[in-house]
DNA sequence: CGTATCGATATGTCTATACATAAAATCGTG
DNA sequence: CACGATTTTATGTATAGACATATCGATACG
């Protein structure tokens, strides 16, 4: 049973319109965090010379990373990076060096496990490929002021990102180097929650049989499957926080 | 330690702009369940004059209602209501009823106990009050074809919601009345894992020490505590999903 | 009867313009 | 210098109109 209905496989990329497109240039910039919090993004008449286009074009980009809470904007000031308070930013944003950094946290990464290998039935069934391929196999722990906050346990489909063979896992983490190099299309996260197991226990530094908060993530391009990841929070001492305004 | 800062308390409600309204009044209907899943909103043009406006400003409204994922346009054929797939769209219902409604499972619902008191300290720090005063405490289950679906665990500030001494929640679960009888402003969600004592297992028919999803939801009405609740799922077989798309 | 075409229609994007509003910056005065 | 009034400026909302595009439904054709 699920919280949610399926909506089957993910759909292609639609055309991406003049307002879309500065709208993903600019996400682009936050997410991989080229423009961090409270960095100013140029002006409204800044982007619409830039990109040769009226101001409410300009405006609707803007308006929708706002209500996506990636940006702020204050009249006479200008708009700005917000930092990712909002369940749906923190979520997007994927990258957990950035999510560390942008909580003013010093970010800790251990390479626990790298191995290459032909996808097992196992493999294919994660990441929802029909073909038969090679994949990488990653575990890694991330930590912030030197205190576990996340390990991460993912699988890259090598013929669809070839690139990863030559990545360096011990020194960047894979979510970094992939928001980096490999464009996505689709993504779909799945929040659950599980206990800890002993393996599990060891590397976050907690009992066995703590509760842990599992973030899903699948990542695919034109609907072909990326990379498949699965984040595990020690429970308790961490919360997703989302915030509504309605009536 | 946090997956994300506070941003402290909710401010107030701005002025409701035109569009604003457009969309406030048509995610009314659409929370409440006055429009259900796959029905017709009015057309651009009806809206239009109906509220006296342009269609551009229809469109800002149906445009923010998009991106929140409640509504669905179709060329030629209209906008029509979203069954709740995505997590910003499940959180914002927050009525357990028409969630399982949604979900094409028949709805039931026990009152486990309900009693009013003065706020004792411990009361008025989980709502955030200030002042003391009286509150309705709540706990109750909800179930999906007969299976416990989630309990739940509420406080009522009375001074702010007075109507609610007067409702009989034997018969309607409180989630749905507040939604239908009391107006807010802002909502914050928190999402954590907890593993099961021996009163959420019996009541939720899992283990002791079994994984439980929680979300707890504060509410206001310009920046007034209105009520506090929390949620708890069996963790392992729901799963709180979203999905993007990017590049 | 099935299918290809085409027109009607509702949404999708974009422009140019206007005025409102909040807040930073500046100025002027005590 | 302190402090209030004024100006400037970037965003916020709204308009009317234009053209693009997807798609429903009807019509014509094989």
């Amino acid at each position: 049973m699920s919280l949610v209905t399926d909506r089957g496989k993910p759909q292609s990329a639609d055309k991406p319109t003049l307002y879309k497109q500065i709208r993903i240039d600019i996400e682009r910039r936050i997410l991989t965090g080229e423009w961090p919090p409270g960095h100013r993004i140029p002006f409204e008449h800044e982007l619409m010379s830039s990109y040769g286009c009226s101001r409410m074009t300009v405006s609707k980009a803007l308006s929708e990373l706002t209500q996506a809470d990636l940006i702020e904007r204050r009249r006479k000031a200008g708009s700005f990076v917000r930092r990712p308070t909002f369940l749906s930013a923190v979520l997007k944003i994927a990258d957990i060096r950035a999510e560390i950094g942008a909580l003013g946290r010093s970010y800790g990464y251990e390479l626990i496990q790298c191995s290459r290998r032909a996808a097992n039935a196992a493999d294919r069934a994660r990441l929802g490929a029909r073909k038969t391929g090679k994949v990488i196999a990653i575990a890694c722990r991330h930590s912030a002021d030197d205190v576990p906050f996340a390990i991460e346990d993912r699988l890259i489909d090598l013929d669809a990102v070839p690139e990863a063979a030559t990545a360096d896992f011990a020194t960047e983490p894979p979510g970094t180097w992939l928001l980096h190099h490999v464009p996505w299309t689709e993504a779909e996260h799945s929040i659950s929650a599980i206990v800890a197991d002993e393996q599990a226990a060891a590397a976050l530094d907690i009992a066995i049989g703590a509760p842990c908060l599992v973030i899903d993530r699948h990542t695919w391009r034109s609907a072909r499957p990326l990379t498949a990841v699965r984040l595990l929070y020690p429970g308790e001492s961490h919360k997703l926080v989302a915030r509504f305004k309605g009536g």
